[in-house]
DNA sequence: ATGATTTAATCCGCATAAGGGAAAAAATTG
DNA sequence: CAATTTTTTCCCTTATGCGGATTAAATCAT
């Protein structure tokens, strides 16, 4: 255990002020002593020290409260963009999606690459996150040392203590340490987490869970993630190591162990569309999904049946999630929410056949189809909140 | 999030030290400071103040350290056992189960009830309760005052933090504030806890657990319980749930969902058994299990039969489990264990099917018979952990 | 036996933190 | 200019932890 002194107690309010700023907008010392218990002297303190260090600047115009603005007005308070830049990414099978954002997480630029990077070997991908790095960061006006850090988000079983990829559908071999393989190529501080809990701090910073301090994400792609917030943090498995999904055994059937990843999996309900045609080539391509929306509006059957089934196991999956961890509510993301009605529906109804009468109302269901871009400014968001904690290190002594 | 000041950061220290105390048994200062990275003076500090609260005590013998013994002798430190007196309890269906401890956990007396309580009204379950509390109480040559909190582990869906049992097997009602009820009744503070995460403290404290800081077990008793240990804490669901594993889908068969407590609950796999003679009356009274071992002894092949399906199913379910929190060890308890050998052997090897590849040797399967005492001692261990932070308020400045 | 050596525990002073209270400074309205 | 409200700035108290010096308690060597 971490042993206590002033200067972790130092760290922690002044994470706690700091993290207060960014998720209360534009906001007065006043209030952020209400909000954060702190006396008004400290909450000066601290604040005094964030402006100091840059990370922080006043706002005198925004001092518009309710009309009656008698006395001094409240000078706002609000992160400075300019502290730190960072680079997110988002690495799927079929494309690369990076974002440069700021100090707030807005986004500077992006940029995505439509191209096949799955089973080339570790160097061509490492070659191709080198390049889309790079340019997105000219795109944004900067240069790779303006960037504090980078995070790439991808599918599979990342230790993200140790940088590790255990395993990932799109890398051949395991176990790759692709951390220190990107940072050294960078030469900028370069960390890598499972896109699921990406996807998980963007919606708790900038999406639909900004108001809850437990939810479940589930991401539906190629690869079958879960995300797990708990007391506003990424809940992660013993290790640091991320959930894969796609591995829950749904049943024994006849011909051994069913597992979700063959149920719902992106290649497993595309895959049952006869080979040839424009179909596969679409496939091939990573466009599956958008041709497989226009042939479910045009009621083929097969894949309408494909996206039952599919459903039908991701709403049991999630009732199982709902049992293990009780989440206010479920937020469910990803490719495959393109299959549309079919796929929504058979999943609402297993879902509520499947969740125990006991929690039943617990869990609110949430559908969201944000874009590739949310995904990687998610992954900006995990690069972001270590620099929060970082300033841990290196505040000294108040000045 | 609370603040931090200089009584946290006490605080912290405090129960740290005092944890290390617990956990390694009669221990000198140096020692202490070595393993909590606290400074000799700082450690000097605490033990002075827990010394002076009584919490613990000196002991000059102990000191026989290799034999190099020059110098000033080391002065050890241990739990003073009589600084507080909790009880702890076992609620089953068809048993209660009693254990007063000292403050170290230590036994001091119990009390076992082999009475059917299942489905009696909620006044006569709190009348027997209260009963053998009082009871297992005056054995120990104790008073009720002398008490200074009660915990109460039972099955089912257990709203610790507000002590509001949801749903459990032995009540008809659901929502009981059983917490409130019991305080009232005992005149003692009383906390209601999940029995699986009783047991699994219990684990973590004194049984097959007290080197890990992560782990889970997996309790197979009239319900199927999971408690999770991470980073040396319960975990427990948002809102301090706890989780119930036999609510958990295991797929969806032509009868519509099958739950695990289908397939693996102790009275599933009884319950196969024909109607009428011994064993039923057996089963009525709670001895159910202890029929089954001598029946599958003699080879009975319908049991056998029962018992490998359970264990399929159960060894399904620790898979998911493991692929989600990817614990380095599953303790597998309670009383379907008595199953035996086909049970056990068709758990593992479902569990060494299910379980993913990439997680293949994660985690390790340890199967433990302990008493009904285990468990009960495992909610004392869950009343002495709120102790221990209780000095957190009452501490005062150091004198 | 007696002093030297070694290790343990404590004492003292210093650094930091937070908090409260009060007063001063700042900015705005009436 | 007076009134009002926010923010900063002192000053003082309480609390922690740490480092270095000091005391304490035992063994070893002569």
């Amino acid at each position: 255990m971490k042993t206590a002194d002033p200067e972790l107690m130092r760290a922690i309010n002044r994470l706690n002020v700091l993290d207060t700023i960014r998720r209360h907008g534009p906001i007065s010392r006043v209030e952020i002593s209400e909000r954060t218990q702190l006396s008004t002297t400290t909450v000066s303190a601290i604040t005094a020290s964030l402006l100091d260090d840059g990370l922080i600047l006043p706002r005198h115009e925004g001092d518009i409260r309710n009309e009656a603005a008698r006395g001094r007005p409240r000078v706002m308070l609000e992160l400075n963009p300019d502290a730190a830049r960072v680079v997110g990414a988002k690495i799927a099978a079929n494309r690369l999606v990076f974002v440069v954002t700021d100090f707030r997480g807005d986004v500077l630029s992006n940029l995505t690459l439509p191209i096949r990077i799955d089973r080339q070997p570790i160097g061509v991908i490492a070659d191709l996150v080198e390049d889309g790095v790079r340019r997105c960061v000219v795109d944004a006006g900067l240069s790779l040392e303006d960037v504090d850090t980078v995070c790439l988000g991808l599918p599979g079983v990342i230790e993200h203590r140790t940088g590790h990829i255990r395993s990932s559908p799109i890398f051949r071999d395991t176990n790759v340490d692709f951390a220190s393989e990107m940072t050294s190529r960078l030469n900028t501080p370069t960390i890598v987490e499972s896109d699921a809990h990406a996807i998980t701090l963007a919606h708790h910073w900038f999406g639909k869970a900004r108001d809850l301090e437990d939810m479940v994400v589930i991401s539906l792609e190629q690869t079958l993630g879960l995300g797990v917030l708990h007391d506003n943090q990424l809940f992660r498995g013993a290790g640091g190591l991320s959930h894969n999904l796609g591995d829950l055994v749904l049943g024994m059937g006849p011909r051994g162990i069913v597992r979700l990843s063959s149920q719902a999996g992106e290649s497993e309900i595309l895959g049952e569309q006869p080979v040839g045609g424009r179909f596969a080539e679409a496939i091939r391509l990573g466009r599956g999904m958008t041709h497989a929306q226009a042939l479910i509006r045009a009621e083929d059957s097969g894949l309408i049946n494909a996206a039952i089934r599919a459903g039908e196991a991701v709403g049991v999956a999630i009732a199982n999630i709902v049992t293990l961890f009780a989440p206010p509510r479920v937020i469910i993301v990803g490719s495959s929410l393109a299959l549309g009605e079919p796929f929504l529906d058979s999943l609402r109804n297993a879902f509520a056949l499947a969740i125990p009468p006991s929690l039943k109302g617990v869990a609110e269901l949430v559908f969201d189809d944000s874009t590739d871009n949310f995904w990687a400014q998610g992954a900006a968001a995990v690069a972001l909140y270590e620099l929060y904690e970082s300033p841990w290190n290196t505040t000294g002594p108040a000045l």
